[in-house]
DNA sequence: TATGAATGAGCATTCATTCAT
DNA sequence: AATGAATGAATGCTCATTCAT
């Protein structure tokens, strides 16, 4: 009978094969033959396992992304205060360790602004609601635990989105200088008003 | 000197006469022919007024951002209160009346973290300056007539960016549905814990 | 010889069982693989009955053109005079009930034209010329008949051909506009010449 | 001023520049390259002056039948009877001096059938219509000198039609052998018939 | 000052066929 | 006998920019 392969494993095995140069030439200067060669397949042989390059890169970044999950899973196990936690969560935007992973995101939300199709709004989603989820149950608990008053409930959206707006505005204009102490200094403020003092 | 004015007339004239075409074909699909054919002149001549395509562009948007200034400026005026000042600045992000001017801001944007080149972000700059001073005074008036609260200060830069975030999150995923509502209830909600009750 | 015997109806079982996707896709967009999938089989396993895709495309038209003359043959004996007889034979070209075969034939001609090695040439030779041969009995018995003029056997291949040039004029030009009619106006022409009065 | 070129014939300069490799790698297998190449061009210039590859071939196309019709239009000048001059118009189909363009013509033919798209059918139409009014006035001409009786109208597409019906089954079987001796064949018997006779 | 002719790099994808198992 | 994983060649077209006139 005919070799039996594991469809799941090779696309990963391609996938991750080409990290590298998909980190160093970005989305856009990606070629089908350098993935290939890079996997040390014949280009025909990338298309038995991805519908097409776009389908390559979703599952570049769907590795990437899991892996990071469970790094910052670890990490919000580790802390106490709701405030850390909501800090953690925006870490993302300036640390130096996501410096590759924030490149591909910008990359990602230029390609998804221009052609917002859906296969890539329902990735993008798939993405972000994990995130947002648990950013949500962070704040619930944060709240049930009687750290937040109540009404911080109402700012979870807010709170989740004014890293992404201040990360956009750094990344195309000067006005947000020094993204890391802007980030704190506003969640600090925030939370000076929905932290219940004790 | 007066061939200087017309070199600064004939800019505007080339600009705006492919502002049609801006609108519909979007940034990326709009071609030196096209603009020259619209314009009445010769491609070449096109460089005689403007270094490049982006500098186009720029001109294009830098039109259309002013003519729309004159407009917001009228209606910030008109309104009383800092919430309503500020929700005002939001629009742009869900309005009707901007969904041609949105289309072109997430190209630009789009565009520049991609390319984030110095003359990019310096232009992108300067648009989003005036905003931004604009909006800072807006909140230090609020502060100064003893509308809000001291600290409200504070949020200046985060109430600024929100709205970008949420709109960015709208473009690329679907997990702000309803950006309007969205916007609207972040506000109320910042604006009950800025404004000083009386 | 029993094996010998599976191998020759496998043949045609695999042919038959993408019948339909042949007629629905044309020769050109129907792939290994879709048939080997519609026949319930690897794609290998296409390769173990047949030499090579043309190989299959024969095979298919073979059965549909057994299948076809069949019929052909039952509706020419049931016709009395050689002119309805001779003109059912152009009843292909035009005919309603033909159309998918039709299809088939226009892209078997297109192949062949390009590609025009022997096996095509042959296995057309071969489809072509149990029609043929009809004819010319067909013709042969009406002048035997006392129907036709002994001259009548001069036309032929003419006759035969007429039909075939119209059809690819119509196929190919807005020439032939009427094929139907344009070949009826001919024949009854030429039997007004070629049938003897009584 | 800039430089003023003559598009018309710049068209046909780079047109007939790849004449030669046109013959020898027919149609399928003329590349845009090779066409820049041998034109001595950029491959964008190509697109200066053509729509698309086929834009390209119907170009060199026209001209060849353009050269040829005047020849055609010297030797019908110089035939006395109808016979012969219908008997000139199927010399194409068998000819050694047109076996280039027969070639052509064969590759034309098949990519219509194909595909069978407006401008292809349009092109075809134009090009065969202009031989069939020759061919129509050869025939009515035949009869007004009364040459021919006046039934031989009616078969003026019929005898239009039978050189292409039996140049393609000698292309595609070998049904049809001698291709020129069974045309003779054929137009001495029809003229037999409709000539009148003195 | 104005023109417009010329340029050329760059790239995803399909599918018949083979052959190791 | 049956399979199905692997292969890789091959190509049209766009458009910002330049520069000779």
């Amino acid at each position: 009978m005919a070799i039996i392969v594991d469809k799941v494993q090779k696309r990963k095995d391609i996938a991750l094969s080409c990290k590298e140069i998909f980190f160093q030439n970005g989305i856009n200067d990606l070629t089908i033959s350098q993935i290939a060669k890079s996997a040390g397949v014949g280009k025909g042989t990338i298309y038995e396992y991805f519908k097409n390059k776009e389908d390559i890169i979703f599952e570049i970044v769907n590795i990437l992304i899991k892996e990071r999950n469970i790094l910052i899973k670890e990490k919000l196990d580790a802390l106490s205060t709701t405030k850390e936690k909501v800090k953690l969560f925006s870490r993302f935007f300036y640390s130096d360790e996501d410096v590759e992973l924030r490149q591909l995101y910008k990359e990602f939300i230029s390609i998804t602004l221009l052609n917002p199709d859906s296969e890539m709004l329902s990735f993008q989603t798939a993405c972000s609601s994990e995130y947002y989820l648990w950013f949500e149950s962070i704040i619930a608990e944060g709240i049930a635990r009687g750290e937040l008053k109540e009404n911080a409930k109402e700012f979870t959206k807010g709170l989740f989105s004014v890293g992404e707006g201040m990360f956009i505005k750094s990344s195309v204009t000067h006005i947000v200088d020094d993204l890391e102490k802007e980030l704190h200094q506003f969640y600090d403020s925030m939370f000076t008003m929905l932290e219940i003092q004790k």
